[in-house]
RNA sequence: GCCCUCAUCGUCUAGCCGGCCUAGGACGCCACCCUUUCAAGGUGGAGAUCAGGGGUUCGAAUCCCCUUGAGGGCACCA
């Protein structure tokens, strides 16, 4: 019996909940799920200076959106808390004093200013900027008159001079770095403050994490993490790193490819399970053909080990075209109070409220297959609701027709329409279709110029469903404000 | 500059324990069908000499080496 299986996702509460990041997330949270093990949920807070108020919350708001619940951290508590870093801080303290004493790290008081001008120097040398261990080897005199000058200074791990570090990535397999290629990196700052190294491997530890499942970037730090594992004689998790997520121009994916937020893309009318099912092929893929995948099915398939070693680019068309498939697959009903959520919101304050369900209800079969994003929905039906209809006398006129033939094509119409008893598609059609030819022009001509009258588009639901959902008197008005717009122009 | 990693259609990818691959699927694109517009749907098509070059082998996208390109890292940030 293999040991429980334990993840985490571990954001800084720093800004918006990053697609990538949250790509994270989800891999940990399937493999969790996949293995029946915890996924849980660690803030890492430990930079004072990048924290934004609220970015916690956005963060938790992502994963709640996407169904991405977690079983130990923020909010629900659990056995290993807190899960808060800024509140384990005596936790860090014991642990660089236990590194302290075992001779694995030491104090340094070199200036932020002397770092930087060593590292520019270093660079001009074309050499690897680094700590060039100044204080490594301070004595204890030397220690406390340094302190008696009221320096704080930080501490450093003691990386060894030789060697090499190698560790096993379930997606990457042996990498192996030079002991010398690393310098004596900072495990707690001047204000007390621990860095991601020190605070990472302390907590995986302490709160049993068995998979350490994160982004590609951090690779080239993992054999520091390696390194204090080995110093705290901590066992090591398994590390599995994953393809970063790219821009179009194939650089790491910021805010400069455009938004990068999850809760963007939520706000833009993508459905959550659009998001996930497009975030999980974004590289991990079940076959060579599934594309469109339940979330039953993403628990029961994930594997790391079909997880793609290569950078993938985040592509919003294809986003936005399983976005449509999974409107198109939605249960009506939920689709209705969807849309009537919608329109509560956007329709102009005139149109009064409540709005029907009803008749919602008879118009999202009309536009079901047409929405790509929920947010287009209120402007795709808003002429359902709009008492007068906005546009320009010219869309009514067809091509081959000219003004007085558009007027007389409406005016039958509007004759014809007059005396019908049933009001539905078929019916309607079927009184329409022949009045094309004794007018002799195209239907589309017909259709073309009546589908303006009464939606006030050209592109537009078809027409007679539109026009039976519309209602017979709505339709007769709209008639005759087109024909009254064509005699006055 | 140094270290690490990656490399199949424009994009996401299958294949990568060698022969089933004249490289499969999907998005996007084009055409046609359906059709009152727009979609959706259907059919078909263009699109990758598997980054390039060497090997190994009867046979390589698949194994090995080199080159190139790309990305990531090199903070008292994560």
């Amino acid at each position: 019996m293999p040991n429980q299986v334990r993840v985490r996702y571990a954001p800084s509460p720093t800004g918006e909940p990053h697609v990538g990041n949250i790509r994270t997330a989800l891999f940990n949270w399937l493999f969790a799920r996949h293995m029946g093990g915890s996924f849980i949920v660690r803030i890492e807070d430990t930079d004072v200076a990048r924290r934004v108020d609220g970015a916690m919350d956005a963060i938790l708001d992502a994963l709640r959106w996407l169904g991405l619940d977690w079983d130990e951290g923020p909010e629900v508590g659990g056995n290993y808390g807190p899960y808060v870093q800024s509140q384990r801080l005596d936790i860090y303290h014991r642990a660089v004093d236990e590194l302290l004493s075992s001779g694995h790290a030491y104090h340094c008081y070199c200036t932020p200013q002397r770092l930087q001008e060593m590292r520019q120097e270093q660079t001009n040398r074309k050499e690897p900027p680094g700590y060039d261990r100044q204080c490594r080897d301070i004595n204890e005199d030397e220690r406390s008159s340094l302190e008696a000058q009221g320096l704080t200074g930080v501490v450093r791990f003691k990386i060894p001079l030789e060697g090499e570090t190698t560790f096993h990535d379930l997606i990457r397999g042996e990498i192996t770095f030079a002991n010398q290629t690393m310098d004596d990196f900072v495990i707690l700052k001047s204000d007390g403050y621990p860095t991601y190294h020190l605070a990472s491997v302390v907590d995986d530890n302490l709160m049993e994490i068995s998979h350490v499942m994160r982004s590609d970037e951090w690779v080239s730090s993992t054999p520091k993490h390696v390194l204090l594992y080995d110093a705290f004689g901590y066992e090591k998790p398994i590390f599995a790193h994953l393809p970063i997520i790219l821009g179009t121009d194939r650089s790491k994916l910021s805010k400069r490819h455009g938004v990068v937020s999850v809760l963007h893309y939520r706000d833009e009318g993508f459905l959550p399970e659009a998001m996930l099912n497009f975030l999980a092929l974004l590289g991990w893929s079940l076959d060579d053909h599934t594309e469109i995948i339940s979330h039953d099915d993403l628990i029961r398939h994930f594997a790391i080990e079909r997880i793609g070693k290569a950078g993938a680019i985040f592509d919003l068309e294809k986003l936005t075209w399983m976005n449509g498939m999974y409107i198109r697959q939605m249960d009506r009903n939920t689709l209705v109070h969807h849309i009537l959520r919608l329109l509560d919101d956007e329709l102009p304050p005139e149109v009064p409220r409540p709005i029907s369900e009803e008749y919602v209800h008879a118009i999202t079969p009309l536009v079901q297959e047409r929405l790509k994003t929920m947010k287009e929905a209120p402007s795709l039906v808003d002429f359902f609701f709009l008492e007068s209809l906005e546009y320009s006398t010219e869309l009514l006129i067809q091509s081959g027709l000219d003004s007085a033939r558009t007027a007389n094509a409406l005016e039958s119409t509007l004759q014809l329409v007059t005396g019908q008893e049933v009001w539905s598609a078929e019916h309607l059609e079927q009184e329409l279709r022949p009045l094309a030819e004794k007018l002799e022009i195209k239907t589309g001509q017909l259709f073309g110029t009546i589908r303006v009258a009464v939606t006030g588009r050209k592109v537009a639901p078809p027409l007679f469903e539109t026009m039976a959902v519309l209602g017979k008197d709505r339709c007769l008005t709209r008639l005759n404000v087109a024909i009254g717009l064509l005699r006055d122009g």
